[in-house]
DNA sequence: ACTGTGTGCGCG
DNA sequence: AAAGCGCGCACACAGT
C-alpha cells in the first residue's frame, strides 16, 4: 500500500456546486472529458456521494467547512477532496506561481459571500442577500485557474511538492470537520470535580468560588490594601508598590522573583483566576455539551499553515484539566507526540546528514550531546531553538557558535532564512507555502533610514524592525514545514484508520462509531479515540503514518520521525 | 452599550 | 520585561 496522500492515484474530479437545496455536481475525468452537470436534490446528496465513493473521487468544493458537515451528519465520510479556498489562499501567495494570472489576485470568496453560507454549526443554508460587492467566482472557473496555476510550474519538483501541499492541505480540511464532528471525548463531572478540588465551591451568584475568596481576603491583608482587586493591573501595581514591593508589572514569572508574604497568595490566586476564567465552569456550559468538546478548527488560520481554532481555546487545553479527557467505555485514547519536531524538519530540509545521525533512533538533543557537539541536554535544547527562532542573549545563543560549526547545512538554511526576510524578501517552506510579504509600513521604514536625512533614531528602529521580521521568516521556514509533515501525517492516518472496524459499535457518531478515529489535533501531537480491540493497531497505524510522512516530504534522506505513543484511558496518563 | 487595545497566560 | 517564533481568549480599561 502506497502513500495514499500521494496524487498519482487521481481519479477524477467531481466539481460540487449549488446550495443546500439543490446540489449540482461535474464530473470532470481529464480537461477534456467533462461531463454534463447533473442537479441532485438537496436531501438525495449524500446518497449521491455514498454511491460515487466506491470510483474514489477527489470532490472539489468551495470548502470542507461549508459542504462536509452534512455528509458527515449523515453518517458519512469522504476520501479525498480539494479545498478551492484553501488552495486558492497557498496558490495566491505562492512564490512558484508568480507570473500566473491567479497570484496575487483577490480571493475568489469572501468569507460569508455568495449563496451558500454556513451557520453557526456547520450547517448549509442559503444567504438571502448576497454581498453585492463579492465577485461571483463559479467554482468551475476557480478549479481551471488553479489547475492552470500548478501545471505552470516550471520546476517539476516544485510542482509535485505543490501538488502533495494541496492534497495534504485538502485532507486537513476534511480531518478537521471529522473531529468536530466526532468531538473530543470530555467528562463533564471529572471535569467539574477537578474544579471543585482546585477552586473549592463555586459562588452561587457568580462571584469567586470559595477558594479564590479566600485567598483574595489573604491578598487585601497582607498587603494592607482593603478593597484592592488583583484582576486589576494597574490597580495591583499600585498596591504592591504601597506594600513596598518594586514591581513595574503584574506578571508571574516577576512577582516569583519577589520576597513579601503576600506574594504566595498573590501566585496562587493568579493560577486558580486562570483555571476560572479560562477553563472553569463556564467553559465547561458553553463548549461541552453531550460528553464532547467541539471546537472550530481553522486549518490554514496561522500564516505558517499551522491550525487555528474558533471558540474554545481548543489549542490552549491546561495540562492541568487533561483527566477530563477520558475514552469511551470500551474505548481507548491513543496520544502521539512527534520527539523534537522542528530540529528534524530542519535536519530534513537542509539534508544535514550530520544532524539526522544525531537524532537517528534517540532523543536528538541527547544526540547532540553524545556527538560532543554540546555538554547537555538544556543546553542542546535551547540551541536549536535560539537558532531556529532567532535567540541573541542567554545559554541558547552562547551555544550557537557550537552548532554553527558542527551543523554548517542547517543552520545556514536558517541564516538565509533570517537574511531574506531581513531585506523585505519571501521565503518559502519545503512543499511551497510562502510567507507574507512585509506591510508598506515596514517597507517604507526601511528606505526611511537610508534617506540622508534619517536620524539616527529612524535607522536604530528600521533595523529592529528589519531583524524582527527577518526572525519571523527564520521561523516560518521550520515552522511551516513541520506543519505540513504534521498533516501529511493525519491525511496519512486517516485513511489507515478507515480501514479498521471493530465487531461490535461504540457510543461514537457514525461513521466513526466502530472504527477509530481522529479527535484532536496540536500541531505536532494528536488523539486517537479507537475501540478498544483495536487500539494497539490505531497505535501502529500512528506510527506507520508518521514515517510515511517522512518519505513524502523528504524522499530517501535518511530523517526518522519517532513518537511518543501511549495507549491509555484518560489524556492526562499519557507521557 | 458597543468597539478597540493592552495585559497576562495557556498551548506548541 | 522573557532571552526567541506562532497563536486564542478573558478581562480591564479607554474611547466613542
Amino acid at each position: 500500500m502506497g502513500e495514499s496522500v500521494a496524487v498519482e492515484r487521481e481519479q477524477g474530479v467531481r466539481l460540487v456546486r449549488g446550495s443546500a437545496d439543490g446540489v449540482n455536481v461535474t464530473v470532470i475525468d481529464s480537461p477534456e472529458t467533462v461531463a454534463e452537470p447533473s442537479d441532485i436534490p438537496g436531501a438525495a446528496w449524500p446518497r449521491t456521494v455514498a454511491e460515487a465513493e466506491s470510483a474514489h473521487p477527489r470532490w472539489a468544493w468551495r470548502s470542507s467547512r461549508v459542504w462536509y458537515p452534512r455528509l458527515l451528519d449523515a453518517g458519512m465520510r469522504v476520501e479525498r477532496c480539494i479545498d478551492l479556498t484553501l488552495c486558492g489562499t497557498i496558490l495566491r501567495n505562492a512564490a512558484v506561481t508568480v507570473g500566473t494570472p491567479l497570484h496575487g489576485s483577490p480571493p475568489a470568496w469572501s468569507h460569508g459571500a455568495g449563496h451558500v453560507a454556513v451557520d453557526d454549526d456547520g450547517a448549509l443554508f442559503r444567504m438571502d442577500d448576497p454581498e453585492p460587492s463579492a465577485p461571483a467566482v463559479d467554482e468551475g472557473a476557480e478549479l481551471r485557474q488553479q489547475q492552470a496555476a500548478v501545471s505552470e510550474i516550471v520546476d517539476a519538483g516544485a510542482a509535485s511538492r505543490m501538488r502533495l501541499l494541496l492534497a495534504a492541505e485538502s485532507a486537513g480540511s476534511l480531518v478537521a470537520e471529522e473531529m468536530r464532528h466526532a468531538g473530543l471525548p470530555w467528562r463533564a463531572d471529572v471535569h467539574g470535580e477537578l474544579l471543585v478540588e482546585a477552586l473549592g465551591a463555586p459562588d452561587r451568584f457568580g462571584g469567586r468560588p470559595a477558594r479564590m475568596e479566600s485567598l483574595l481576603v489573604e491578598i487585601r491583608e497582607k498587603l494592607a490594601a482593603p478593597g484592592l482587586n488583583p484582576d486589576s493591573p494597574g490597580e495591583l501595581v499600585k498596591g504592591l508598590q504601597r506594600a513596598g514591593i518594586n514591581a513595574t508589572s503584574t506578571r508571574a514569572w516577576q512577582l516569583r522573583e519577589v520576597k513579601h508574604p503576600a506574594i504566595p497568595a498573590l501566585l496562587e490566586y493568579k493560577k486558580l483566576s486562570r483555571l476560572y476564567t479560562a477553563n472553569g465552569w463556564s467553559w465547561l456550559a458553553s463548549w461541552v455539551h453531550d460528553g464532547r468538546f467541539r471546537p472550530e478548527y481553522v486549518p490554514g488560520g496561522v500564516v505558517t499553515g499551522r491550525w487555528a481554532t474558533n471558540g474554545g481555546g481548543a489549542l490552549q487545553l491546561p495540562k492541568q484539566i487533561r483527566a477530563a479527557v477520558v475514552a469511551d467505555p470500551g474505548w481507548k485514547l491513543v496520544v502521539a507526540d512527534a520527539a523534537q519536531l522542528e530540529p528534524r524538519i530542519l535536519a530534513g530540509m537542509a539534508h544535514d546528514e550530520r544532524m539526522a545521525a544525531a537524532g537517528r533512533r534517540r532523543d536528538l538533543y541527547d544526540g547532540l550531546v553524545a556527538s560532543g557537539v554540546v555538554d547537555t541536554r538544556a543546553h542542546a535544547k535551547v540551541g536549536m531553538l535560539a537558532a531556529m527562532y532567532g535567540g541573541t542573549t542567554g545559554d541558547g545563543a552562547k551555544v550557537l557558535p557550537r552548532l554553527t560549526r558542527a551543523f554548517p547545512r542547517a543552520t545556514a538554511l536558517v541564516a538565509d532564512a533570517a537574511a531574506t526576510g531581513e531585506r523585505g524578501g519571501v521565503v518559502s517552506t519545503l512543499l511551497g507555502r510562502s510567507s507574507p510579504e512585509p506591510s508598506s509600513e515596514w517597507f517604507a521604514g526601511q528606505a526611511a533610514a537610508s534617506d540622508p536625512a534619517a536620524t539616527q533614531e529612524d535607522e536604530r528602529r528600521a533595523r529592529s524592525r528589519a531583524r524582527d521580521w527577518g526572525r519571523f521568516t527564520r521561523n516560518f521556514v521550520v515552522q511551516g514545514t513541520a506543519a505540513e509533515w504534521a498533516l501529511c501525517w493525519m491525511a496519512e492516518l486517516r485513511n489507515r484508520l478507515a480501514t479498521m472496524t471493530a465487531n461490535s459499535p461504540g457510543l461514537a457518531r457514525p461513521p466513526f462509531d466502530r472504527s477509530p478515529h481522529l479527535v484532536y489535533f496540536l500541531h505536532d501531537e494528536v488523539v486517537v479515540h479507537a475501540p478498544a480491540e483495536l487500539a494497539d493497531d490505531a497505535a501502529q497505524a500512528v506510527r506507520e503514518s508518521a514515517a510515511a510522512a517522512g518519505r513524502l516530504l523528504f524522499g530517501a534522506f535518511p530523517i526518522e520521525f519517532p513518537l511518543t505513543v501511549a495507549v491509555v484511558d484518560s489524556y492526562d496518563r499519557a507521557k
